[in-house]
DNA sequence: TCAATAATAAAAATCATTACTATTATTGTA
DNA sequence: TACAATAATAGTAATGATTTTTATTATTGA
């Protein structure tokens, strides 16, 4: 049985105003300002919690720790291999791709991520002007 | 300056018989029968060196150790959120989405990575048998 | 054959995440 | 409101994957 927690909340809301994919440390530093002895671990077992209940997105990508997401709406991200910024990507995803997944595998498919890689426009700037 | 070595000769030797999308520590215990004094410091940075010269993938799902694959024609990967069995998916990947996302991205994109994730067909199985 | 240097083995260090435990907060009920 | 049950917490220790360090070995071009 869940139970409220004010810790949660807080993390939930941050979240929520956050548009950049913060890290769970990200996360732990921001709600410290308000909850001063919030634990790490509580930051990392609600976290873990909001995205099981499909509140909140949980991103990995391969570049360092794991970055957390309240946007759910289906849409690509793009991750920099220089500078590990992650962003949105701004175009609408190919739709319907679980559907046609699902004449393909005899498993239950829940949903799909798809990341771009590459250079982000300010580190290939800072590429160009180096040249 | 890259140098020849036996051990990375042997370890994408492995990787192009696998077809199961090993760990680094899978790699490291099948060299061991070859080059039983292998570290596994060698392998990651084989596996490493690998994937930056994209003669094999690194695909990082978000369940425990990332994975490597020799296979880079593009294709997509299923994730059992139950067992944590990673494997291909039996399909034909929507082709173009890269040149599509160049269309609305100003940085350079080099590729994108999609996986499914959901209950593979054996987790599903035995879900079934317990209701 | 030799010098330069890339790659290695072995071990220690780092980083992200999870587990543990005693205490505190929340909740349904009396 | 008070109380008992128990979920959630803080603080800390432990874990697991990966990277770094360093002295030694292997590869390579001259």
């Amino acid at each position: 049985m869940l139970k409220y927690s004010r810790q949660r909340e807080s993390i939930k809301e941050f979240l929520m105003n956050s548009h950049d994919h913060p890290t769970a440390d990200t996360v732990y530093s921001a709600i410290r300002i308000q909850y001063p002895n919030i634990s790490l671990g509580t930051v990392y077992r609600n976290l873990s919690l909001l995205a099981s209940t499909g509140e909140i997105t949980k991103i990995t990508c391969g570049d360092g720790a794991d970055r957390f997401d309240a946007d759910t709406h289906p849409h690509y991200h793009f991750l920099c291999d220089r500078c590990g910024h992650l962003e949105d990507m701004p175009m609408d995803p190919i739709g319907g791709l679980d559907e046609l997944a699902k004449n393909f595998y005899q498993g239950r498919i829940s949903g799909h991520q798809t990341f771009f890689y590459g250079t982000c426009p300010g580190c290939l700037k800072k590429e160009k002007e180096k040249a």
